[in-house]
DNA sequence: CCTAAATTACGAAGAGTTTCGTAGATACAC
DNA sequence: GTGTATCTACGAAACTCTTCGTAATTTAGG
């Protein structure tokens, strides 16, 4: 369904601006994204118009200075990139992921805990 | 270190050949790569010459028939590119990947039961 | 030898991504 | 109104990835 779903990192840089600011005109978006590396106005603005046809985000052409949202959740994307890279990367092997995501970036204490609870949650699905 | 090690999907499909079977010719390689979508012979050939290029594999050409294996560990791989998605779409939150990716391949019990010990594991080296 | 098969090297084309300059339209300030 | 700033649209360039055809070379058969 949302397999399709596959931002590339720019389109990935500024989906994470309109997923914590919400609606944002080019402008906005272009002001709160990371400075380095530099990026021009219409480079943005470009973007997000490919953004648009490629339903990754919607516009709103009411006002002069158009509104750009999300038009996928976190959720849906983040879902879509790990099954492909668990797909095409670990022979869909989940618990080979978490370890080389264990690795890659050592959670602390607290987060070992929520994710035991995450797992407690996942096995009383399982039914 | 490792962190310019971005296979692209093409060359993860290679690279799961050589780390499977071990150093071989281009013709293996293209033998036992997945029939769907089917490649032509020379499209294999270029694209390992080009991670020869770029290091990801090395040749060995004292035959005629170059053989070609891998230049990077699964692990170094997969690390690289898991780091890669925990800061460019998970904000480093290795708790948020381990949600998606359970909830993008749930994990039998067995499965499970093998994470809880790999997160001991981590608690572990916590110090 | 001479031919047929296999292999590498090379180049080019098409698609997708990212970049940005320029032009035209609109709004704003004075 | 006139000029300045802002915004969109458009197109093109540079780059990467993937594809494969063709040519040149080497090997093996007969």
């Amino acid at each position: 369904m949302n397999d399709k779903i596959k931002p590339t990192d720019a389109e990935l840089e500024i989906l994470r601006v309109l997923w914590q600011w919400g609606p944002c005109t080019v402008r906005h978006v272009h002001e709160r994204l990371p400075s380095d590396p530099p990026r021009g106005y219409t480079t943005v603005l470009k973007l997000m118009q490919i953004m648009s046809d490629k339903k990754l985000v919607r516009r709103n052409e009411a006002q002069r200075a158009h509104i750009y949202e999300a038009a996928v959740s976190p959720t849906q994307a983040q879902g879509s990139l790990v099954k492909h890279l668990l797909e095409k990367a670990f022979d869909n092997s989940t618990a080979k992921l978490i370890v080389q995501a264990l690795a890659a970036r050592p959670a602390s204490p607290e987060e070992l805990a929520e994710i035991r609870r995450l797992l407690d949650e996942a096995e009383g699905e399982e039914k």
